[in-house]
DNA sequence: AATGAATGAGAGTTCATTCAT
DNA sequence: GATGAATGAACTCTCATTCAT
């Protein structure tokens, strides 16, 4: 009764364990985080951890590829690419927003990162890099100004989400959509063409 | 020849003893972070810290209070209040910008806020209740769009100049200017009345 | 090959812990004991004290357990009520110092208990309220005399009995019997009915 | 105004460093009593103890010392030893009962002459050898038994006391003259010729 | 003589990591 | 592969002692 595959389920210990490690990570931060109790939480020894990750850096990695992978997932869909720029801007965000209640403590995770091994591939480039590539193409298309730093206003545009983001944590009641569309008016004022 | 006052320049000892560990916590985190070498670098014993503050969260609330002093008092100009609109923009990403030059780690130190005893007073709340005041100051004196949610507004700028900062971080060589720029050109297309 | 029970004869490592630490309380006193030497004496790591005993007091606790066990166990020969009385006090000191031959430190150890957690149970009461006891059932039965107050008489003995002890100690080449036989001397003169 | 004397009534912040450190020795034991707090008790600074007392261990010598004579005189009265035995019985607990109420701590205080330099001549040999020369006369003048080892009946006899002190200090509102009627009583019936 | 800020060795405790079972 | 008892380096914090003022 040999795993039938490797990767795509993954083995249930890892799974559990993944689970586990994000709930720590994501709830008590990197150094607060025990092993011990990840492992209580996954249901297996501490050994077991050390069986599939070096550490704890590495067990840290792991949880971020697979936020990182699922966040892409998301992002990739590719009829967004064929929808003109006020629109876009609306179906971009929400999907951030999606991937985001997906991954529920993305953004706790994120700002780990720097613990992570290998560090820098991850980054919070995911996200910023799609928003990049849009608002280029929305240049080249001629639907957005030109005017502008392009790196920089990934930046500030990005910011501006995490900024969103954080008030929805902040006050969990809102209405997502009203946030999206905040952000959506936002972007259209500021980058479209007139 | 005893010391004319207590505050003002503080003792030698303890602003050794904060610069210390303003670098530290700034470069390594909270929980990274060893006392130990935050003496040696402050050119005192352990025991010194001790006499100051009672502890290693106490030392970063100590941090991080001179750090939102600096900020604060960067911020508190109150010709930026007569101002009007779109030049305001202008004047309050400036000090904010000027600020955080001065106190050079403030971004990575807020990001600690949560271990430090007392937080709640310190929260990156000082920069977003600013910006907040503003804004609202706007929309009373009709120089800003009123159809907007205050506090989701509030965030999405607050996080607009962080993730400018962070460009600026990441490219030291930019001239902040142009970012000054592009923000206050973001935040005018955005909120003001056309 | 699994450990057939639990307690009968606790783990070796437990039984070498309690034995080193045994030793350093008793002839260092609570603080003065050191965890480090403790583990180096039985022969384990530090760390493995603490997979048994939440700390140095909780420690302490454990090595008073064992002795106030043992010390009971002694004492709980049942024949022993069943003696008529100046016989009994011969029977009641034997058994004592036969305990405390068993558990060498006792008297030192028992200095202690007010460091341990859970004190009070400890105490110094197991031997006296063995004594009160005896003496209350030898009024009752009219063996002894009914004209003394029972608690002074009990602190009294136990503290007699107490002297005895140390007169053993600061001069080992001493033949119990003697000491024993002058207890038991003085408290028949002194308790029993004319 | 230069001192008076030297030793008689020692200088006003000597006897209020030893009235302090008495206080802390007796009720937390030596390691626990923190100098900084018995110079804060003693109101002096805890440099001005090292003016007088070369470290913790001399400071308690000292404080063992002023309790040892203040003991030491009150058992001086050399009307005692002209006083008939049963009735001297009687005297002496007296004394030594006095003397402990005068020193309220000093039960405490003996346990700790470990910790003391100089220790062994603190001992509590004081009260013991005392006790040993008033039996040994007693012997001689052939109104106490003979056929009883000195050494231990000492080691007894003092031990006796000690119980009913505790029983004093576990019941403060007994009256002594009850306990020492017990004490002699029991000395008279265990010791005295018939 | 008196002060008390400064010192720094050394304590108890934690927890990532290992490895015999 | 899985386990979890054992390890011990390294942490924060304490406090007796010193010495410039």
């Amino acid at each position: 009764m040999a795993p039938a595959d490797e990767n795509p389920a993954q083995s249930k210990k890892t799974t559990a364990i993944l689970d586990a490690a994000k709930r720590h990570f994501a709830d008590h931060g990197f150094e607060a985080t025990r092993l011990s109790e990840v492992a209580k939480d996954a249901g297996v020894a501490v050994g077991t951890i050390y069986l599939r990750y070096e550490g704890k850096a590495e067990l840290l990695a792991g949880v971020l590829d697979r936020a990182q992978l699922s966040f892409a997932d998301a992002m990739d869909d590719q009829t967004i690419w064929d929808t003109p720029f006020p629109q876009r801007f609306h179906a971009l965000i929400g999907s951030i927003f999606q991937a985001a209640g997906a991954e529920k403590d993305l953004a706790a995770l994120m700002a780990l990162s720097s613990y992570a091994v290998n560090a820098g591939s991850h980054d919070r480039s995911a996200v910023l890099m799609q928003i990049e590539a849009h608002i280029r193409d929305g240049v080249t298309r001629k639907e957005l100004r030109k005017d502008v730093d392009l790196k920089i206003v990934a930046r500030m545009a990005h910011g501006m989400v995490e900024g969103a983001m954080r008030e929805m944590m902040a006050e969990p009641s809102r209405d997502p959509h009203v946030i999206i569309a905040h952000i959506a008016d936002a972007s259209t004022r500021w980058l479209c063409e007139d």
